[in-house]
RNA sequence: CGGGGCGUGGCGCAGUCCGGUAGCGCACCUGCUUUGGGAGCAGGGGGUCGCUGGUUCGAAUCCAGUCGCCCCGACCA
């Protein structure tokens, strides 16, 4: 591309509604421009680098004998309906009505499409495995979209589908998908982790997340990745134990703690320590209330108790909480609960000597507490929030807690569109049942986004050669001079003879916006062609990422120039 | 859905408290000079101040409503 001729619209000024690195840096770039909330439009810079990106992609599934797809993102509602995620999926699907006032739905996923073709078309367990997939827009509704292309409401995702007769033959789609989906992050060169996923309103029997630790990220993961261990700390867990109590066993005694209601109030005005409280939680699940203990220096985890309360799990409200113990939260404790409500406490709390707690009195709470004695929880479950450096539950090595970028999520369906909608082929026996499905997700600008969130300095974008909408820029200084552009013509031609994507920056602007936009655009490399250095038949090439600069004899800077084109291509290797 | 912030030439902002008919930097156009890290000088074009209504002799500025955008939380393949 000859850049005089390119609309490549770069921002010196940063705008002032972008917040983090990525969005800052593709509006910097004039990768993409914002056309409402949540809705962005990709320019030519920008749409090079998805095409990278979508190339990528495409080489790896197309490598394990996945076939593409084209599917449309319009919709009929009655699709929706029949497997009950017209409902499911509420506000966050975009509806239309055509002229005859029929409703139809912006696809924001693509599950019952490609099961419909499925269900049309597949007769025989002969005709399995299948794997489909398409790279296409989707359309979700978000209550907040946020952080650029982080975070939208029309998106590019690759979406995959695999139909099998067995559920072994869907553990095999499954790890086909997962070690592909290995090898695209890493050619994408980025640090990803993956962790085990509650499935949501996608359902099935099992899923798991490719993340990328960013601070952009909205999800918050616990690892180690020395032994490999990661989760969401939503489910995370760790091997921390109780510290033991030491010292003689106190009497069970009432003590008068008034005005103070929080573990923090209680532990200070009896002098003791916040660990050895029972924090006292009361909840309202589908079966009615429950108490739930943690230790007064942990913090309930909602997502772990979930399984326990239903789906329609909340915090009581202060006058249950009231009808129940006869008293007010901050006083709330166990003791002489048991058989009232279920009781869970945390595993931290097993065999706990010695502890506080609410006496299910205003004012009063309870010393010389020993678990299992003076009262005994209906069951230990792990019930609280995991913190930064407790051992991990596999090696007991310290937990890192980062923040992520989820980048792609791979599902074990089974049945839950196939049998609704009745897509069944038949078995070797003669028999209907229902295809054993599998969906496998990954958002196409989330991957470009959290490439640059990993990827970029103080000066701009620094690419992996895999994603790099160009790969060297070739900037004359003095794009008048002829013999200047003469020799720029031919490394240009050169270059793209190596099977580089080459920018040819002949615009007739100064060599400091010259280089500064370089930087910006993050070209893995830079050659400069100079009136000065060509007298002496020198050329200049220059490193993005590491900054390298080189001015030697044109065919030495040319072999320097593919060493280091080799290395990058080294660091992006599957 | 709750909380906060912001809408003024293409971009970044000042002016709003205290009403008097819109300004700065960048970008853009013309000319001259300049050419190794987002040039200098001179001249020039471009904004019914998000929108609607109200108060007033007079509204970017005050009042009411409305729309849009950003951020935090809730929610979320």
């Amino acid at each position: 591309m000859r850049l005089s001729k390119a609309f490549l619209p770069t921002l010196k000024e940063v705008p002032a509604d972008a917040v983090v690195t990525s969005h800052k840096l593709m509006l910097r770039t004039g990768m993409v421009r914002p056309l409402m909330a949540g809705v962005y439009s990709y320019l030519p810079f920008g749409q090079r680098a998805a095409r990278k990106a979508m190339d990528l992609i495409r080489e790896e599934m197309d490598s394990f004998g996945a076939q593409e797809f084209s599917l449309p993102t319009m919709t009929p509602i009655e699709l929706w309906d029949e497997t009950g995620r017209n409902k499911d999926f509420g506000n966050e699907m975009f509806r239309l009505q055509d002229r005859k006032d029929r409703t139809m739905a912006l696809a924001p996923t693509h599950e019952e499409v490609f099961c419909a073709i499925a269900r049309n078309e597949l007769r025989s367990y002969k005709e399995l495995p299948q794997i489909w997939y398409q790279i296409q827009i989707k359309f979700r509704d978000e209550p907040r979209p946020r952080s650029g292309e982080l975070r939208t409401r029309h998106f590019i995702m690759k979406d995959a589908y695999s139909f099998d007769v067995s559920e072994d033959g869907l553990d095999k789609s499954y790890q086909l998908h997962r070690d592909a989906y290995q090898r695209i992050f890493k050619r994408a060169g980025l640090k990803f982790f993956i962790v085990g996923a509650s499935s949501g309103v996608m359902g099935g029997s099992g899923s798991e997340e490719f993340m990328v630790e960013s601070d952009a990220g909205e999800d918050t993961c616990a690892i180690n990745e020395e032994s490999g261990y990661a989760a969401n700390v939503e489910v995370a867990t760790s091997k921390l134990q109780d510290e033991p109590d030491t010292g003689d066993t106190v009497p069970f005694e009432k003590v008068h703690t008034p005005g103070y209601k929080t573990v923090e109030e209680v532990a200070a005005f009896l002098k003791l320590d916040p660990s050895r409280f029972i924090k006292s939680l009361v909840y309202v699940g589908d079966d009615g209330p429950v108490m739930l203990l943690v230790r007064g220096d942990d913090e309930l985890n909602e997502e772990k108790v979930l399984p326990i309360l239903g789906a329609s799990m909340r915090p009581a409200h202060p006058d249950e909480v009231k009808e129940l113990f006869g008293a007010e939260v901050g006083y709330l404790g166990p003791v002489g609960m048991e058989g009232k409500l279920p009781i869970y406490a945390d595993l931290r709390l097993r065999d706990g000597r010695n502890r506080a707690t609410g006496a299910n009195e205003n004012e009063y709470h309870v010393v010389g507490v020993q678990v299992g004695d003076t009262f005994s929880p209906d069951d230990y479950r792990d019930l609280r929030v995991i913190q930064e450096g407790e051992p991990d539950p596999v090696g007991g090595r310290p937990l890192k807690v980062v923040r992520a970028i989820e980048l792609g999520h791979i599902f074990k369906l089974g049945t839950k569109y196939s049998k609704p909608m009745g897509a069944t082929v038949l078995d070797e026996n003669g028999k209907d049942v229902p295809i054993i499905m599998g969906s496998y997700g990954i958002g196409v600008g989330r991957l470009i986004a959290a490439a640059l969130e990993s990827h970029s300095d103080e000066n701009g974008c620094v690419w992996p050669m895999t994603l790099a909408p160009y790969h060297v820029a070739v900037i004359l200084l003095k794009a008048k001079d002829e013999t200047v552009a003469a020799e720029s013509e031919k490394l240009y031609q050169q270059l793209q003879d190596k099977g580089l994507d080459v920018a040819l920056d002949d615009r007739d602007v100064r060599p400091g916006f010259k280089f500064k936009d370089a930087d910006l655009l993050g070209y893995p490399f830079q050659v400069v062609v100079s009136e000065r250095n060509l007298a002496e038949g020198k050329l200049e090439i220059k490193r993005r990422r590491t900054g390298d600069k080189d001015v030697l004899p044109m065919a030495d800077a040319l072999a320097r120039l593919d060493e280091w084109i080799a290395a990058e291509w080294d660091l992006v290797k599957a």
